[in-house]
DNA sequence: CGTGTGTATGTCCGTCTGACAATATAGGAA
DNA sequence: TTCCTATATTGTCAGACGGACATACACACG
């Protein structure tokens, strides 16, 4: 693991680590969307949204596909339902020491 | 998945997006060390070191152990590995398909 | 007690990031 | 063409973050 290596994923988390981005992601989990279903569904305004995706995009985390006027988005890859399962359980894990703390 | 539990998921991969924290994990990564080690290792300033240790103690990814006048921290969870590997995997299969475009 | 060492904390500053508003671009319809 | 809609881009501003430095705290030793 050499530091520039660290960067990297460093610069992979940090993308992951905005409240708006996992939104636009949890959104997108069950299939394609566009930009104003995005909106609409996250309740962002449409330029955060367009933002996000594209540094989303420009990292490898989401595709694009254009059609007409619309663009729609989708998930490129699934390991980041991964990623987010194994945060989920560290949370789950935290919560259940902090039930005992209080039990004891 | 709530928005609540996004937030609380984003807080914690933005404790992993920082270099210096992941440098000082990667340390960790075959036994526990004391924050003076850490500060020779990473060649991080002390202060800064005993910072960022908070926020991963703070945040469940480092365990503590004082001796003395020495403070031991080591690795509370072994699914940082995880969640480590899981982005170096992305960052391959990135590098691949540059390569594939290259090649074409 | 005082001194020295290891660790933690507080403060300042430069930098970065996100929200918001305004504007620009792209493409379909009349 | 002109108008309208969907998306992208830009500028600005306020808040957050990391690093450097100084300082405070904790503990061992003489």
């Amino acid at each position: 693991m050499t530091p520039q290596v660290l960067d990297l994923i460093a610069l992979r988390f940090k993308v992951l680590s905005d409240s708006a981005r996992l939104r636009i992601l949890n959104c997108l989990r069950y299939g394609e969307m566009t930009v104003s279903e995005l909106v609409e569904k996250t309740e962002l305004g449409q330029a955060n949204v367009s933002k996000h995706l594209q540094i989303l995009h420009s990292n490898g985390f989401v595709e694009r596909r254009k059609d007409g006027l619309f663009v729609y988005y989708s998930f490129a890859d699934e390991s980041v339902f991964n990623l987010c399962d194994i945060m989920c359980g560290r949370l789950e894990a935290e919560l259940k020491s902090r039930r005992k703390l209080f039990a004891s």
